[in-house]
DNA sequence: AAATATATTATTGTATACAATCCAAAAAAG
DNA sequence: CTTTTTTGGATTGTATACAATAATATATTT
């Protein structure tokens, strides 16, 4: 791997895991001298962060870590309701018995994170199950998406998420396990319905200053 | 708009209108000395049309257009038949008679391109009608997807595309007008199912066949 | 003449220098 | 004392110099 690929996940995994909260500012020359090399490298990294909505350059102001707007948040989790339900059939097509192991295996280390409250790799962790189940598909151009998706839903809870979804990391509304109970079944129509709920409950967990009292579902809420 | 701006359009507008063909070498001096700026922005540039699939970046050897795999061909189609169909129904809702009048102006530019073999402005006006619809959903996360997926379609089209996509710019398969008559119908079911067997038939007029390279003077093109 | 080794050339990778811009603190005016 | 102006410092934007690498051409050897 490249230097400045290394560079990049790097700091990419800070912003994810929340080490570097939304409006952190990110000097150039402060990195440069952290990562040892010139600015130059800096910058591409940067550039292509920004690129991928994790961090926002102003001219002349320079880079900080991207504080989504809740107009950005409602939209990350409806472009993910759009589309990874509906890759579950194309997932359940190609589904085997060392897919269940290896998924089960990283159920077992969400858990673990969780119990030592290691919320960095426990956010980490919840997202690779999301993208790498995605890209069981067998499309890498949505998986790619739904990658970025992942990431930037991380910074979504890092800036509206609840204590209950920063505790459980998005994903307390149920266990992955139920949705490998499912597969192993081999329920197409209960797979991709579980996966619906399950990230219209996340979204649903969301905090938005802007939801007033009058926009409750009283429905919802007390059924 | 910045400076930077201006070249990556340029560049991209160059690229899918496929005055750059897949395959061809994009050397930095020749670029800085067409734009009359330095090899830094340029590689700015680059990067950036890199991280897109635009272009491809070999190290130590430099930027060359992406020349699509067959198999990528396939999945940036898979991923606009996935998505673009799905946004329909959040369409119609938002569908207004000023939208329709805009698309039916659109529709005659196509038109118009079309008949003076303008092949350029029909890919460019033909793509721009995919991804403002996709917009009127509401959602900019998937309507920017959507914007990317229909420019890389250019691309596959420059690499995979018949006779007949190339001459009807990958939309022979029918009018879009007929899309038009049924958005203003509101008919959300029609919609949706013409716009699914719309881009399935696109799908399936692209063909195995090579393409090659030519010496390009870039001073010429970019002045 | 073929194959290998070497030298040359062209192109990208990285660091750095300098210019342009913005921000904040201090000085001057009202 | 408040407001405006100015000045200094910090930070980014851009160009360029030099190093590293790959491709090509040339020379040497078998």
């Amino acid at each position: 791997m490249s230097d400045d690929e290394k560079i990049y996940k790097k700091i990419l995994k800070a912003i994810v895991e929340h080490q570097l909260p939304p409006g952190s500012r990110l000097p150039e020359d402060k990195l440069s001298e952290a990562f040892g090399v010139s600015r130059t490298g800096i910058r591409k990294v940067l550039h292509r962060l920004a690129l991928e909505h994790f961090v926002v350059i102003t001219r002349n102001k320079g880079a900080q870590v991207n504080h989504p707007s809740e107009e950005e948040a409602l939209e990350v989790f409806d472009s993910r309701i759009l589309v990874e339900p509906q890759l579950m059939s194309a997932v359940l097509k190609h589904w085997k018995k060392e897919n269940s192991d290896h998924f089960r295996d990283i159920v077992t280390q969400e858990r673990l994170a969780q119990e030592n409250s290691d919320l960095a790799g426990s956010i980490q962790i919840t997202a690779r199950f999301h993208y790498e189940l995605a890209r069981l598909a067998g499309n890498s151009v949505l998986a790619a998406f739904v990658e970025q998706l992942c990431y930037r839903s991380s910074l979504v809870i890092a800036a509206f998420g609840t204590v209950s979804s920063v505790g459980g990391v998005s994903c307390d509304c149920g266990d992955h396990v139920q949705l490998l109970d499912l597969l192993d079944k081999g329920d197409s129509e209960a797979v991709q319905q579980w996966m619906l709920e399950h990230l219209q409950s996340i979204k649903g967990s969301l905090i938005l200053a802007g939801q007033d009292e009058q926009n409750i579902d009283f429905n919802r809420l007390f059924s």
